[in-house]
DNA sequence: GCAATTATTATGTGCATACATAATCATGGA
DNA sequence: TCCATGATTATGTATGCACATAATAATTGC
């Protein structure tokens, strides 16, 4: 049997990235309609237009009707992160993942967190402080409070073999959710827990998470010194 | 005219999602195949097709052949960051936006480059340090490094009415870019040039551009203190 | 000459059909 | 019992056709 029967959209694409590559057809300028393009490639417009599709979606072209479609100037500069979860994340190094409840007390909320999660009531919530490791090494320490009030549940969860996160997912469905990616100078407390001096610059991500309005969980996590974050365009 | 008269992918799309919102599909169950649903919402099966498919590619369902679609139990937790021009995002917080070069130099590239550049030639480097103000603030501190033997042009090029990432993007096309995020504490010249104590916590943005496997540029960013990127899933 | 209207055109979407492909399931033989 | 083989099935892709929609170009009326 023969290599390939017929043009796929994939190969278009192809195509057309290389193209664009070789700069055959200029940034910011306009490039043949569907219609002329699916005959020079043998294929059906369908065809054609899915792979333009995607190619606009992939911030590559800009498609606009009746005026065509153009290749971008400076494509749209969005980076993708996935947010791992830890475990996942430690143990694709190679190290044993290793969890630890440290405290677990509950508390009306403090203003600063009723600020946060966009709260008025003084509904309790769940406070719980607790460390990562990867294999013997620290790697994160982490400050939660889940909303006893959206997610009764957790109150009745003792936490010491799972982590908040773990069992969050499993038993919470949520709808939105909020990320900040901020630094922080290392204070004694966390200077003794990730095992790092006094002041050492530290990775911190907040994240709040909702369902339908109703904040569900607040979370901020301070890495390891050294943590970084990587990605491509 | 009736408002909708036909079931779109969209329709079909939002529909879905909020199933999975309802919890009527539990996270993690299989839902019903293309074929059936087409026929519960009365739309083609390439309709239904396309719906699923983008809902596969937005990180919501899991699909694969002959075993069927399923609700992902656990969310591709993909952060989508924007990383704006520094102009616009400075702009868009109502500063003026200010560039100043501080320093250019045509260099042999450290070895620390030639790594991090995947470059074996001894090819000279053009070396920029610049600063970037919103109002009278320092914002940011650039290091910028361009090779000059793939980008000849920068040689001729003072860089002191237009910043290099702005000049880059106008002049030079790339293909790849490497984007590391991580985090340093003030040194004497940092905490001088951005006006913050010795050892603050400074959010850093490395970047590394290639075109064709030729590596065009690196910049290593330093923010002010107290900067934060976030985002929403 | 200028503004409002109409025609044209490129992309956007929907549909029915056909065939491809990858997993799974059922079957039969050693 | 177990493994190889083929049947089944859900998704993946390609195609031709029709009509919708938005933006531009051309035309008309004043």
């Amino acid at each position: 049997m023969s290599a390939t029967q017929k043009t796929s959209y994939g190969d278009v694409k192809n195509a057309i990235l290389k193209r664009i590559h070789d700069t055959v057809w200029a940034p910011g300028s306009l490039m043949p309609g569907e219609v002329a393009l699916s005959e020079e490639f043998g294929c059906a417009r369908a065809t054609m237009n899915r792979a333009l599709r995607e190619l606009a979606s992939d911030g590559v072209i800009e498609r606009k009707r009746k005026a065509g479609t153009r290749i971008k100037s400076s494509p749209t500069r969005q980076a993708k992160f996935v947010i791992p979860r830890i475990r996942e994340e430690i143990e694709a190094t190679g190290f044993d993942y290793r969890y630890a409840l440290i405290e677990r007390t509950e508390e009306t909320p403090p203003d600063w967190l009723r600020a946060r999660m966009g709260r008025k009531g003084g509904d309790d919530v769940l406070h719980l402080r607790c460390m990562h490791y990867a294999g013997s090494r620290a790697f994160q320490y982490e400050d939660r409070w889940i909303n006893l009030a959206s997610v009764p549940k957790a109150r009745v969860q003792a936490f010491e073999d799972i982590n908040p996160n773990e069992w969050l997912i499993r038993e919470v469905p949520f709808s939105d959710a909020e990320v900040i990616f901020s630094t922080v100078n290392a204070d004694q407390m966390l200077s003794e827990m990730l095992n790092v001096p006094l002041g050492a610059a530290l990775f911190t991500l907040e994240r709040i998470t909702w369902f339908k309005a109703m904040p569900l969980t607040y979370a901020k996590l301070y890495f390891h010194a050294g943590y970084q974050m990587t990605t491509r365009l």
